[in-house]
DNA sequence: TCGGCAATAT
DNA sequence: TATATTGCCG
């Protein structure tokens, strides 16, 4: 059932006490086909209200500074249908008051014909993202209305809105977009009626944009706060993707980010932003449920920033969010390194919207980093830790990886090797870290490498990979990766995670050990059990010493061959 | 057209 | 200075 001519038609209660003005804004929004009734007193029209709540579609009422209470009464008591509170005041407080208390917008007088005409879309907002119990009778036409039409827009021309779309993203039109991915971002942050609480906390928890939090967006100094009329004007923020809910710190901590990357100030405009502000993901969940595998990839670039000048637009930079990276890595690294070239992996990021160039700059340094960073790195960690050795000190060596642990146990603090394992990044830490290690704390999503396997050692002093059992090093210059293929069950991106550099990096600790048995070991390398060097000493034709006992199995390092 | 590198831009 | 884009070449 499609409403023809929608919005015309749309029942609006205006409550105004001003006579004249009344008349004013009434006639001006007859005008625009929309049907009025006019109240001249909060009891009336919440009367009316509640008599024939099917009557209204939306509610335009009038705050003034002697009479607020009144306009906050009708607020709290129609929570059914969208509100409009327009004013000649400038009171922030009041704005926010009753913005709070669930107005949709809060409209400046004069009126203009173009913030009228707007209006149904609140009506709209109201009627796909209030609860299907919620809704109000009045509502549920608009609704089936808008969903409807959506459907026939999508049937008869497949790809209609993201045409649509296409025009608005550029380049990046060519990505998989439906309409409800419209729909479940206004295009005013005024459109949400978020009513503390609890709804506040629920939306919270729910709305936050995966690609908010994931790819810190550079909004381009234009996108200051919207509201209703910028119709021409509206930016592509998915904020839909429901699969990934951040904490609520997060949640506020990416929209410190937005805002703080964006650079405005944080007036009363640019405070309530679009993307950084909630949005109920109720009904739209609902008439999603066809979501696919490509469209929660697209949602992790966010092109929001990306509005201005339509015909004039700039290729914008791609924030190698952790997230982003980790896709990067991941696909690299299932690759294997020789084999990883930008289209491939570009391919299994699946990733929309990202080019192939994006993928072959980040090779770039990603390969850069490998060759010249890691090496040096080594080298010049491990010696000076050989120097305090000798002066006594608890050998403490820094490896990328494993990470070791005085008592073998699991490390509090993970470190990390900079370019592998970029899972978090908050603010002033940089994803890649410099050449050294960042510590490292847990991040939100499940990561294959997400702790390294602790390194114990053998009887021959090998180490041996004990976290995940399977794993083990049978003689220093056994290859692990041969070990690791024969564990099909593994997961084949941890298997890979242990490349040549990191083999040839145990190896190095092995051999630097076997080769000055004086110095005290690594930690992680553990000196063979006096049994096991009584019966190698054996088996080489010394038995000039005694039998070997049970309770002789100290690995005191400082004493072996002492 | 692609990959890789270096220059350039932010 | 770090990181992303662009341009060029094989």
């Amino acid at each position: 059932m499609v409403w023809k001519d929608f919005p015309k038609g749309l029942k609006i209660l205006l409550l105004q006490k001003d006579e004249a003005s009344a008349a004013e804004t009434k006639s001006k929004l007859e005008e625009m086909d929309y049907l009025v009734s006019l109240y001249h007193s909060e009891e009336d029209a919440l009367e009316a209200i509640s008599k024939e709540a099917e009557s209204f579609h939306v509610a335009v009422v009038e705050v003034t500074a002697s009479d607020s209470c009144g306009t906050f009464r009708f607020l709290e008591m129609a929570q059914d249908i969208p509100t409009i509170v327009i004013s000649d005041e400038h009171c922030l407080s009041t704005m926010m008051k009753c913005i709070a208390l669930g107005a949709a917008e809060f409209l400046q007088k004069p009126l203009s014909e173009d913030k009228l005409r707007n209006i149904w879309q609140h009506v709209v907002h109201k009627a796909l993202n209030a609860g299907g119990s919620v809704l109000s009778k009045s509502l549920k036409p608009i609704k089936d209305t808008v969903v409807s039409m959506l459907q026939i827009q999508s049937e008869t021309s497949e790809h209609k809105i993201e045409e649509k779309v296409t025009e608005i993203d550029g380049k990046y039109g060519h990505e998989k977009t439906t309409a409800n991915d419209r729909l479940s971002a206004p295009s005013t942050p005024q459109l949400e009626r978020g009513r503390f609480p609890p709804d506040r906390e629920f939306q919270d928890v729910t709305c936050c944009s995966v690609a908010k939090e994931l790819l810190q967006p550079r909004k381009s100094s234009s996108s200051a706060s919207k509201s209703v009329e910028n119709t021409c004007d509206n930016s592509i923020s998915v904020a839909n993707t429901v699969d990934a809910l951040p904490s609520k710190a997060e949640h506020i901590a990416a929209e410190e980010e937005v805002n703080s990357v964006d650079g405005s100030k944080t007036d009363e405009c640019s405070s309530v932003k679009e993307g950084s502000l909630p949005s109920d993901l109720h009904s739209v969940e609902n008439i999603e449920s066809h979501a696919d595998d490509v469209q929660k990839n697209k949602s992790i670039l966010d092109y929001s920033y990306l509005n201005g000048d339509r015909n004039n637009r700039k290729k914008t930079k791609v924030d190698w969010t952790p997230e982003l990276h980790r896709r990067f890595v991941q696909a690299v690294e299932q690759l294997g390194i020789e084999q990883a070239i930008p289209s491939k992996i570009l391919e299994l990021m699946k990733v929309e919207g990202l080019t192939r160039h994006n993928v072959a700059s980040h090779l770039q340094k990603y390969r850069m980093h490998r060759r010249h960073i890691l090496p040096k790195d080594q080298d010049r960690r491990w010696q000076p830790h050989r120097l305090s050795t000798a002066r006594g000190c608890v050998p403490r060596p820094i490896l990328a990886y494993p990470p070791y642990h005085p008592n073998c146990g699991a490390p509090t603090n993970q470190i990390y090797p900079v370019w592998g394992h970029p899972n978090y990044r908050s603010h002033g830490v940089q994803m890649w870290g410099h050449a050294g290690y960042t510590t490292w704390h847990p991040p939100p999503q499940s990561w294959p490498w997400k702790t390294y396997p602790l390194v114990h050692a053998d009887a021959w002093g090998c180490p041996v990979v004990t976290q995940y059992g399977q794993y083990r090093m049978s003689s220093p210059r056994s290859p692990m990766r041969s070990d690791f293929d024969m564990n099909g069950d593994r997961n084949e991106m941890f298997r890979e995670s242990y490349d040549l550099h990191q083999v040839e990096m145990i190896d190095q600790l092995v051999k630097e050990a076997m080769s000055k048995p004086w110095l005290p070991l690594p930690l992680g390398l553990k000196s063979p059990s006096t049994d096991v060097v009584l019966a190698e000493l054996h088996r080489q034709g010394i038995c000039a010493v005694p039998p070997a006992t049970n309770s002789a199995a100290s690995p005191d390092p400082n004493n072996f061959c002492g």
